[in-house]
DNA sequence: ATTTCAAATCTGATATATCAAGTTTCACAC
DNA sequence: GTGTGAAACTTGATATATCAGATTTGAAAT
């Protein structure tokens, strides 16, 4: 829907503005340890201080506090209760967490290729093709971008709001690393084949054939990104 | 093993006692929520009161914000910067959450039958036999424990603690409907005949077979949960 | 040297105070 | 009556203080 909408009413609709890009002190703290802790600058079982945390971010202990909460509800880091919190992410939490999202964005093309309308399968047809141009011309940047978009136009799809969210936890790529993955044209070639697949599986109705194509895709793209940044050519 | 074992070490060993049980406010306020949210005795959208409900509990606000930060992070409640929280749990939520945990489930499920042991699979059979003794004497007690005792199994065998802890998030069953579900001869046999399935899909390592029985089992209790707490007969 | 245990210390858990953004109220202008 | 806006109020966000459980330390006993 646009902003102004005359037809339906005589009062113009506006998008309410979205209070959520406003950057509290926890949500800053949370950010800034999930990626500190996906990306390996915590060693497994590292206790936390929380005194020291709060020393270092230059904010008081309450906010850290809040942050170290919603990290524990992630799963990556664990609560012993009055006695500190340790992390809990090793490359086999990694490998679990790709696991999770393959079951999860499984389950979610499986309804998206249920539910989706004429105007989404035409959306979802404008970014594939758009892929196709970017693996081509081996832009990375707007390949990493057109992921996201994609991945985003199946959740809207099957209208799973809860199931979305979910799925954007168990997500702990580094854009760093995405980057490099995508400069490498058999790297992005495979993914180009695994994205159409996937999309015509969705706009052909395939509800079991866009669920198998999904979930290899996570497991596929989600082991090699744990090849490169765990060092090593693993096999779940 | 055993609280003492002279036989490894002069040095008798014991159990740690786990911390774990140890229950801290925001933990109690953090359960008493949750329980409050999924039995339906707030509204969704309903705003929440951070000293309302400090008073209520006869707390500071500290561990509510630290609760309130957890059902954050579980989905149940929406965080919007510097206005509040809100209640965000409805059936289509409820319906989500099921399938979130049959996705979890099955994958789980899955890597149980191709990981499971020969051990493993003896305690499985033994579950799988007190069910069938419980279903036959209308114990609905007995078949809820040995309901959680059966998934807590699979998850064991599956060697899987990160997706183990993700579908905890996702069980949203109360006590006391699962009572009445479990009363239901038709319905305890039909809960048996499945968790037979399941528990002889993995001990066989039939690891696609065993993902689909969970799958549907979680996806058909699911909706027997639904229909009477939300008082509709509903297809997903 | 090893064990014991209590004092000192550290640190998470909770309570209270302060600040600032958001909301409501209401007098005033048009 | 409607719209405006400033003051009053509410409430989430953050900071600070206090409390209590856990860990460490070190001297005394064996």
């Amino acid at each position: 829907m646009t902003a102004a909408n005359p037809s339906s009413s005589s009062q113009a609709e506006f998008e309410k503005i979205d209070a959520s890009f406003q950057m509290t002190v926890r949500d800053h703290v949370h950010r800034a340890m999930r990626s500190a802790i996906i990306s390996g600058r915590f060693q497994p079982g590292q206790k936390i201080n929380e005194r020291n945390l709060a020393e270092q971010f230059g904010v008081s202990t309450t906010p850290i506090k809040e942050a170290l909460r919603q990290l524990e509800t992630e799963g990556l880091v664990e609560a012993l209760p009055r006695r500190g919190v340790v992390i809990r992410f090793s490359m086999s939490w990694a490998e679990e967490m790709i696991l999770a999202r393959a079951a999860l964005e499984s389950m979610i093309a499986h309804l998206a290729a249920k539910r989706i309308d004429e105007k989404g399968k035409a959306a979802l047809s404008v970014i594939a093709t758009r892929m196709k141009e970017a693996t081509a011309s081996g832009d990375a940047d707007s390949l990493i971008a057109l992921n996201e978009t994609f991945h985003d136009h199946v959740h809207k799809s099957s209208q799973c709001g809860y199931l979305a969210k979910l799925i954007e936890r168990q997500q702990f790529y580094d854009a760093s690393i995405r980057r490099v993955i995508h400069l490498d044209p058999t790297e992005r070639q495979k993914a180009l084949d695994e994205h159409v697949a996937i999309a015509e599986a969705i706009a052909a109705g395939d509800a079991d054939k866009a669920e198998r194509t999904m979930r290899d895709h996570v497991v596929r793209s989600g082991d090699t990104y744990l090849s490169i940044v765990f060092k090593k050519k693993g096999e779940v």
